[in-house]
DNA sequence: CTAGTTTCCTAATGATCGATACAGAACATC
DNA sequence: GATGTTCTGTATCGATCATTAGGAAACTAG
């Protein structure tokens, strides 16, 4: 278990070596497949030999791209849940908190019912359950769902503060709604709900800001 | 894979063998046991040593008395999901639909953070995600959710029937916002929310039933 | 060309997976 | 007691798990 001085060139920084046989394989496009592989069928749950078969490398390539089995699924669920910062921007320059939540929630119900891509979020169903040994893992993802759910709730207060919504706001609350009702769609997702079904189901829940 | 005449006194009937060697151990305390362990690491991550260890038996115990794997999942399922016509009776004698709602919400949340049960909802969480193998088991959790759902949605139409909800109520939308609520708020749970904040995002998607 | 570096594939590692063969032990019936 | 039946633990099955030697192959630099 000692870390090698050098992860085989891993990360994702600059990747430009200049010596040696050159990679075979897109780095970036079979990152893509390990990120669709983990999304339909979860963490513990995609073998790596299945991953290898749907990425089209052998093991041994893998593990010198990416490390391990943990990191790769740690780079596809950055690459699955993109820039945090950019998300952040999206939410602070919304014109309301109101209008931020009812954007995320229809994007999470389009996300999850692509027709290229698996059924349901990533986020939500990859690390639901799992053994004792991938309890790091889960803690990851959980603390990507925590801050989301955080960048949210700090628009409701601003709102709050501006004076769009009234100071009697429950900004947690509402916050946690949204996150809950976008987990729970993925769930209804992955049962077959037509997107028509979760669009449906995020515009109700709007209903809760009296707005 | 051939069907034996007799799972090994499987199934849930009356076990009340007369003749040959006693079980040494209680069946139903023993699947509440492996309930237990696969509502904490879910159906193909909950291997069958760590059942057997929480168990207390042996795996050809588990086995005889059991059946499989998937076959103790299923019946732990069923132990935990309770008397579907139970749930039913519940729904239905409730004074109107958007009590039932509330009451489910409120048992869910409170479910979900037991002291002394793993956290969030075993059938959000242990097949949110797994391997092609496990379809079916997926799909088997899956109906009862549907299920849930329907009854929920049923009940919905019965008050607008019956003049208690507008008729420009979407029965579907509102059913399948508690439960989309319900299986976000497992998630929620299992990151550690606590259970003031899985309420409060119970009663806040109540509002979207503009009562 | 040769030397140095890195990736490639083949094959294998020990560990663990779900599931059982087997033989002895514990019961009811005779 | 003998017989038949079922459960018990030990020990193990082949398959698959995540991971990695080891050496040939492909590149750059000199």
């Amino acid at each position: 278990m000692k870390e090698p001085t050098n992860g085989a060139n891993g990360g994702t920084a600059g990747s430009s070596r200049k010596i040696g046989r050159p990679l075979s394989f897109d780095r970036d496009a079979v990152l893509e497949k390990a990120m669709l592989t983990f999304w339909r069928h979860g963490y513990e749950t995609s073998s790596i030999s299945e991953l290898t078969t749907a990425m089209g490398i052998t093991a041994p390539s893998l593990y010198a791209a990416f490390g391990s089995k943990k990191r790769l699924f740690l780079e596809a669920v950055g690459r699955y849940a993109g820039d945090p910062q950019l998300l952040a921007d999206r939410i602070d320059n919304s014109a309301t908190a109101y209008e931020a939540a009812r954007a995320m929630l229809k994007a999470a119900a389009t996300a999850f019912t692509g027709p290229t891509t698996p059924r349901g979020c990533l986020l939500a169903s990859a690390t639901a359950s799992g053994s004792a040994e991938s309890a790091d893992v889960q803690a990851a993802v959980s603390d990507i769902r925590s801050a989301i759910a955080e960048q949210l709730r700090l628009r409701i207060v601003r709102d709050v503060a501006t004076g769009i919504m009234p100071t009697s706001t429950d900004a947690a609350a509402l916050a946690g709604l949204v996150i809950a009702v976008i987990q729970g769609m993925s769930v209804l997702a992955r049962d077959g709900m037509p997107l028509v079904g979760l669009i449906a189901i995020g515009e109700a829940s709007m209903s809760a800001w009296h707005h």
